[in-house]
DNA sequence: CAGTATACTGTACAGATGTTCAGTTGTCAA
DNA sequence: TTGACAACTGAACATCTGTACAGTATACTG
């Protein structure tokens, strides 16, 4: 695959990274050049190139410092699903409804945001509407909030994952509801919630 | 004051905003002198003298396009109040404990962040120490969920704000609290909520 | 009127900057 | 060894860029 880094374009990528969030304003060649030891300002243009061949980088025209991160290199800035998909890839492009834009300390590369149908939560004060963010998990420990799916219902659903005696199951915060206990996969941990009222 | 912008330095101000938000690299002094019209690139360093001076701006040493947006330009990125003032400034320097980024679609400029203290308002999904996102108001619909201060408690309470009769009241969700009818002030309006599950 | 402050223009210049191009080095396979 | 290829170096160059400096025009003040 084209899309690996070596270790040096990975400090390069990173000192841009670092430039652009830390102080605004991408680096020049030369300055990238002097942070990564690479001597000549052709030799970093030559791992431009690759950086941008490969994806990770924006290079506009021949302006100075025309260096961009592509959006999805925003790690806060997160896919909102309209469902869970049950294969490998819990993230299927074509699910992707929106994106959100989290507090960078509490989002990490992975996360994303799921929109929360039914009513079956409101004990645990999640209502319908709200938007949870996620991040990809196979496993949780008892009474932890999951994002799961069944057999039956490969959408997802937002439940407390609750060990009875020796089995698992996933149990509403509403009295009106009753527990899972059919098989279910656990894809992922509720790690945040976001509502807006309009 | 001197902190007002003329036409012409507001306009420079929008471009350079434009420039970094759009393109993600600031312009030079030449780029902003044929958009703004400004025939000079001495002309254009008048103006982001000035514009640095009265604050709208950070001009880093003589670096090209050295040009970065103060922090608190950014309208997503919200002040952490520990408590709401009661005084005419709602927004009290020495309250801000922090700042919290929201997603720039459901941000004003104004908004602020508050931790929730208490129960009180967990029926309406409002947990303990949630943040709540409170764009100032002084007025309210009925059923509203505001911010309010009352003459006992000058820190700000989350409630929501309801008709009885003829006269407001401020009421909890939660069977455990009662009403507060007494003198209250609306501060604010809560837009939003975020929740951090650790 | 003279004096002063503001908001410019025009020009010049040193240094920064992206790019090009002709080579060099090291690795790996045949 | 030879050839191919990726990863560089070094030097040169045309432009881009921020800044300095010497003025100009206008409005306002006393």
């Amino acid at each position: 695959m084209s899309s690996e880094l070596t270790p040096l374009q990975k400090r390069v990528l990173d000192f841009i990274t670092e430039c652009i969030q830390d102080r605004g304003v991408p680096p020049t060649v030369r300055e990238i050049g002097k942070r990564c030891k690479i001597g000549a300002p052709s030799s970093v243009a030559y791992h431009i190139k690759q950086l941008e061949s490969k994806g990770f980088l924006k290079h506009e025209g021949s302006i100075s410092r025309g260096l961009t991160l592509p959006e999805d290199a925003d790690p806060s800035r997160l896919p909102v699903l309209g469902r869970v998909g049950a294969g490998n890839g819990i993230i299927a492009q074509e699910d992707i409804e929106g994106h959100l834009r989290v507090d960078p300390d509490s989002a990490r590369r992975g996360d994303f945001v799921l929109r929360v149908r039914g009513d079956s939560m409101t004990g645990a004060g999640i209502l319908e509407g709200d938007f949870i963010q996620v991040r990809p998990a196979e496993t949780a420990r008892d009474k932890q909030l999951v994002v799961a799916v069944t057999e039956d219902d490969a959408e997802g659903v937002v439940k407390r994952l609750r060990k009875r005696g020796a089995s698992w199951q996933l149990e509403s915060e509403n009295p009106n509801y009753g527990p899972i206990t059919e098989r279910f996969r656990v894809v992922g941990l509720v790690v945040g919630l976001i509502r807006n009222y309009t």
